[in-house]
This record gives C-alpha cells, sequence and structure tokens, in this order.
RNA sequence: CGGGGCGUAGCGCAGUGGCUAGCGCGCUUGGUUCGGGACCAAGAGGUCGCAGGUUCAACCCCUGUCGCCCCGACCA
C-alpha cells in the first residue's frame, strides 16, 4: 500500500472522548470512528487488524475440526421463548419487530439458533461429535458501553459449540477448544492466563475464561504463584486466614449512638473489624435474606447468588430495611432475626468466629458477646467471602496474587441446559433418544484489537505484535525528492510485496517528524527509514518498534534484517 | 437508572445580551525546507446540538429535548 492512496487519518492531539490508552490510541491512529454510543466504523487499518485476528481464529478453529457457519443476526422470539432466554436476557437483548408485528432479537449470543440447527440435522450418535463456529456481529445493548470497542453494543465474536452425545465426549470438546484457545492466544502473541470463571448468563456448570494479562485490565484474577490455580475475582474460592472473634463471651446490648460502619464500631469498641461481623440484607427473588460475614472482609456477590441458586439478587433499599426489621441500616444483626422471617446465611469466617460483636436490629444498639448457636441459629453455612491477595490457595495452601486482565475468551462445558430446554435430541446406539450434551466457546474478536493495544504500548502509540499489525512494514524516505532514495524505497517495497511481506510505504511529501510520529503511533512493527545520509554510504535504517535503538545496515541486507525482524 | 461533566469549523478549544463568531491543528493553492509533528504567503470551511420562550436584539438568559463522555449499579 501506498500512504498517499490509502486512507490513513490520524489526529494530532488526543480524542477528548477517550480516556483508556486502547480508546484514545485506536481513534488517534484512526483504527476505528464512532457512529453511535458503543458502535464503531472500522477504518482500513482498524478492519486489516480485525481480520488478522480473524484468519488466525478460522485458521486454528478449522484445525481443531470444527466447521464454520454463519447464523443470521436476527432471530425469531420463539427460539428464546423455548428457554426462556426471551424474558430472562432482560434489556441487553435489542429487539425488534417486523412489519407483520412479529418479535425478533438482534443476536447476542446464538446458542439456541445453533441447537435448532443441529436438532433438525442430526439425528444419530454417529453424526456425533459436531464442533460448529461462527464468526459474526453480535449485538448487546450494554447498560454503558464503554472503552471503545473494548465494551461496545455491536461487536464482532467467534462463536463456537459443540454437540456431544454424553458427557465423557463432550469433556473432550471442551478439553479441544481449551487447547485451539491456547494455541490462538499464543500466536497472536499474548501474554495470557487462562482462569475459572463464573458462568453468567449463559448458564452451564463449568467454564473458563482466557485472560489478557494488563493492569488496566477490567477484570480481578486472583492466581497462586506455588500451583496452576488461577480464577476470576467473581468466581475464586480459598481459605482466608483464621483471626479475631473475641468479642466477650457474655451476651451484651450496647449503646452504639450513630455508628453503622464495621470500622467506626471497631473503633468505638477498642476492638478490631475482624472481632465484628456483618449482616447484610438483600432481596433474593424477591425475598428477603440476611448474609454475614466477618467484619473486615467483603462479599463477593455472584458467589452469593450461586451459593443461594437466587435468579434475581440485589441489595435491600434503606426503606425495606425499616419495614421488615424495624432497625435502620447499619445495625442489622443474626439476633431475634429469624422471628422477623429473614434466612439467615454465614459464611465460613463466621462460623470459625468463638464470639463477635453484630448489630442488634434496633436503632443504635449492637450485641457484643455474640455465640453462634447460643444466641442465634443460622440457615446454611456457605462461602460468600471476595477472595484477595494474601488468602491462601484452595488447592496448594500457598499465599494467592492478583492481577488485572481483559477477558478475550470464555469457554463453557454446558450440559443438557439448552438442548433440553429445546427438546433436541438423537438416537443412541440402542435406539434409545438422547438429548444433547453441548459447550459453547467465545472469543471477542474485535476485543483482541483493544486488549493487544491495552498490553503493548508506550508513550508515541501503539505497538503491535506482528501477527496483527495493520501493516508488518513501513518504509520511510525521509525525503522525497533525494531521488536515489525513493527510488531505492520503492524497489524495497516492491520487493517485499513480492515476498508477501505486508508492507506501507510513506510517500507522503511531508516533513519527515511527522512521519515518524505517524508510523509511532500506528505502531507498525518495523520501520524501515532511507535517508540521504545513510544511503549515500549504502546504508539504510532498520528499527523495529518495540526496541529503543534502530540498526543501520548494509541495503543489500536490508530484506534479511527485515526477514528476521519480522520472525523475532 | 443515580451522580458528575460536555455539545461553537474535520480535531482540540476560546468567546461576548449588540454591528462581520474567533484561535491552534488539519485541509486547498504557490513557494522555500527535508532525520522526530518545518516556514512564508494566499484561501476554503459555521443553521454556535435541536425546539420553544424572554428581548428591539440570543451563541450568550429561561424551559424543554436530543446526543456524548466519566463514576456507580449492571455485564459471555
Amino acid at each position: 500500500m501506498k500512504w498517499t492512496e490509502s486512507l490513513i487519518s490520524t489526529l494530532r492531539e488526543d480524542p477528548k472522548e477517550a480516556e483508556t490508552i486502547s480508546h484514545k490510541l485506536m481513534l488517534k491512529a484512526g483504527l476505528i470512528m464512532k457512529v453511535a454510543s458503543g458502535i464503531y466504523n472500522f477504518l482500513p487499518l482498524g478492519w486489516k487488524v480485525v481480520l488478522k485476528i480473524v484468519n488466525i481464529i478460522r485458521e486454528e478453529m478449522n484445525k481443531a475440526g470444527a466447521q464454520e457457519v454463519l447464523m443470521p443476526i436476527l432471530s425469531p422470539a420463539e427460539l428464546w421463548q423455548e428457554t426462556g432466554r426471551w424474558s430472562f436476557y432482560g434489556k441487553e437483548m435489542f429487539r425488534v419487530k417486523d412489519r407483520q408485528d412479529k418479535d425478533f432479537a438482534l443476536g447476542p449470543t446464538h446458542e439456541e439458533v445453533i441447537t435448532d440447527m443441529v436438532r433438525k440435522y442430526v439425528n444419530s450418535y454417529r453424526q456425533l461429535p459436531q464442533i460448529l463456529y461462527q464468526i459474526q456481529v453480535k449485538f448487546r445493548d450494554e447498560i454503558r458501553p464503554r472503552f471503545g470497542i473494548m465494551r461496545a453494543r455491536e461487536f464482532i465474536m467467534k462463536d463456537a459449540y459443540s454437540f456431544d452425545k454424553d458427557e465423557e465426549n463432550a469433556k473432550k470438546s471442551y478439553q479441544r477448544m481449551f487447547d485451539t484457545y491456547n494455541k490462538i492466544f499464543s500466536r497472536i502473541g499474548f501474554k495470557f492466563r487462562a482462569v475459572e470463571a463464573d458462568t453468567g448468563a449463559i448458564g452451564g456448570t463449568s467454564s473458563a475464561e482466557f485472560m489478557v494479562l494488563a493492569d488496566t485490565g477490567e477484570e480481578t484474577i486472583v492466581y497462586c504463584p506455588n500451583c496452576d490455580y488461577a480464577a476470576n475475582v467473581e468466581k475464586a474460592e480459598g481459605k482466608i486466614e483464621k483471626k479475631g472473634g473475641n468479642a466477650g463471651e457474655k451476651l451484651e446490648k450496647i449503646h452504639t449512638p450513630e455508628i453503622r460502619t464495621v470500622e467506626e464500631l471497631a473503633n468505638f469498641l477498642k476492638l478490631k473489624p475482624e472481632d465484628t461481623a456483618k449482616t447484610i440484607l438483600y432481596m433474593a427473588d424477591g425475598g428477603m435474606i440476611a448474609v454475614m460475614m466477618r467484619g473486615d472482609r467483603e462479599i463477593n456477590e455472584i458467589k452469593l447468588k450461586n451459593a443461594i441458586k437466587a435468579n434475581e439478587l440485589r441489595l435491600a433499599t434503606a426503606e425495606e430495611i425499616v419495614n421488615k426489621t424495624k432497625a435502620p441500616v447499619g445495625f442489622a444483626g443474626p439476633v431475634n432475626l429469624k422471628e422477623k422471617g429473614i434466612k439467615l446465611y454465614i459464611d465460613n469466617s463466621v462460623a470459625e468466629m468463638e464470639t463477635m460483636v453484630c448489630g442488634g436490629n434496633e436503632k443504635d444498639y449492637h450485641y457484643s458477646g455474640v455465640k453462634r448457636g447460643r444466641d442465634f441459629k443460622e440457615d446454611k453455612i456457605i462461602d460468600v467471602i471476595k477472595i484477595q491477595k494474601g488468602d491462601f490457595c484452595p488447592k496448594c495452601g500457598k499465599e494467592l496474587s492478583e492481577q488485572k486482565g481483559i477477558e478475550v475468551g470464555h469457554v463453557f462445558y454446558l450440559g443438557d441446559k439448552y438442548s433440553k430446554a429445546m427438546n433436541a435430541t438423537f438416537l443412541d446406539e440402542k435406539g434409545k433418544s438422547k438429548v444433547f450434551v453441548m459447550g459453547c466457546y467465545g472469543i471477542g474478536v474485535t476485543r483482541i484489537a483493544a486488549a493487544a493495544i491495552e498490553q503493548n504500548y508506550d508513550e508515541n502509540g501503539i505497538i503491535w505484535p506482528v501477527s496483527i499489525a495493520p501493516f508488518e512494514v513501513v518504509i520511510i524516505p525521509v525525503n522525497m525528492k533525494y531521488k536515489e532514495g525513493t527510488d531505492f524505497a520503492f524497489k524495497l517495497y516492491e520487493d517485499l510485496k513480492e515476498k508477501n511481506i505486508d508492507v506501507i510505504i510513506d510517500d507522503r511529501d511531508v516533513s519527515p517528524g511527522v512521519k515518524f510520529k505517524d508510523s509511532d503511533l500506528i505502531g507498525f512493527p518495523i520501520r524501515v527509514v532511507i535517508g540521504e545520509k545513510n544511503f549515500k554510504n549504502g546504508k539504510v535504517e532498520v528499527k523495529l518498534r518495540k526496541e529503543k535503538q534502530a540498526e543501520v545496515v548494509e541495503k543489500e541486507k536490508v530484506i534479511d534484517k527485515i526477514i528476521e525482524g519480522l520472525k523475532g
């Protein structure tokens, strides 16, 4: 590509609408353009990046024996109603009506559509397993789209679905996809990690997320430096240090005016936060429940939601709390809670405490010396504490660490959730009708582009990995009027194209600084500069974007040097 | 949905109840320059988000509305 013939439009100043690195750089480098909130045009450079990502994914999926299909963007409400997701998915699903007033969804994911396809065409165990995938636009009306294409409302996803005759084989398919994902992300050049994850709206029994490691990531990963345990903090389990639980032996009611937080309470009573237990009130599927955990720790609501098998969970409002407990927010406690008709769950950490301070269910009162069993009785002991750095690995017991990540892939072992709901069956060896055992596997294609930037940038711009760079090499003739130099530059350009190297030549008649700034900003992995002084000595400069130092090489050796650079 | 902020040229911003709305960058033309966002000269480009109101007069004041960004709730 010649720069003068391309639609490349870089910005000199930071776009004000962007805050995060990748968003800012993608706009500044002219990769994407916003059309509406969470909706973007991919400009030529940006689309080249996406296509390179797509190619890698497609190659690896095909190698793994998966077959590509294409499902429609629109899907009829009936399919979603079969699994109940028409109502369950809520406002996040874009819905439209056709001229007959029939309901359709813009596909946020395609389990229903693919299951419908497979139940129609697969009738025998002999046709199994099947792994089908597509690379398609997805629509999700995110509550708050942000960070450019990182969390967009319209985005490209590779979604795959496996169908097997039984659990054993389904687990093999799951493993095959897991391995394929490792290959894909390695090929792209990511520093990444697969972690245990919550299954969220897709459902199923187990899942793993592939996280690109970047300090700017939205997700927190808890991992063990000693063994292979790693999990999204949403899902993470662990042992927490047993401490505290010394709040006197005798149950005493204490006047604690205006004291609502654990911090205030501990200071007031000259105890430690871990000697207290906090009680949080939630509305779970319409009814109020109470959850207790040790005072110094935070709750993980996702773990809670799963532990109590709630569909809908939210904090109780101040009004609901007063109505039900007769005490204002901040004074909830386990003593006499049963009489108010509130189910009590306690975290493991509370079960370990000898005695504790708790809210008194009365304005300005707490109890000290509260003993489990004597002063209250829980309905169930569960694990709801948010695991953090310094807690102990559930597998090997060593201390856990934390890091930030960006979710780019997610594999789910689904089981029969969708096949059962949609009555998707086949005949087994014995002629018996059985439902498919499924898995589903997503990769955020467009998100990968943003994640790659979050992981690879400096103060001058993007540093693309070679695998997905918009061009592998940029050739910069410093002065277009210096004929010998530009002649060589164009010759080199043709030679590289001949060798199937993805190259662009910056043939603009602008000052050198502009070319250097733009090439750093866009982040081409290799830059070849042809300047008059060097060229008169038969030399040109080759610089890797990721290195500080450029190298001056004989002009005859430049192609070898480039090829070497592309490998490294 | 709650909190905060912003809509003026392609981008980043300034501006005043009054006459022709500015600046920088970018863009066009001509010339000089050529290793880190060069310089000179001459240009093009605006329903001041939209609607209504107040006023002799509104980009500016008032009301409404739409859009966008950030934080939170939420989220494969």
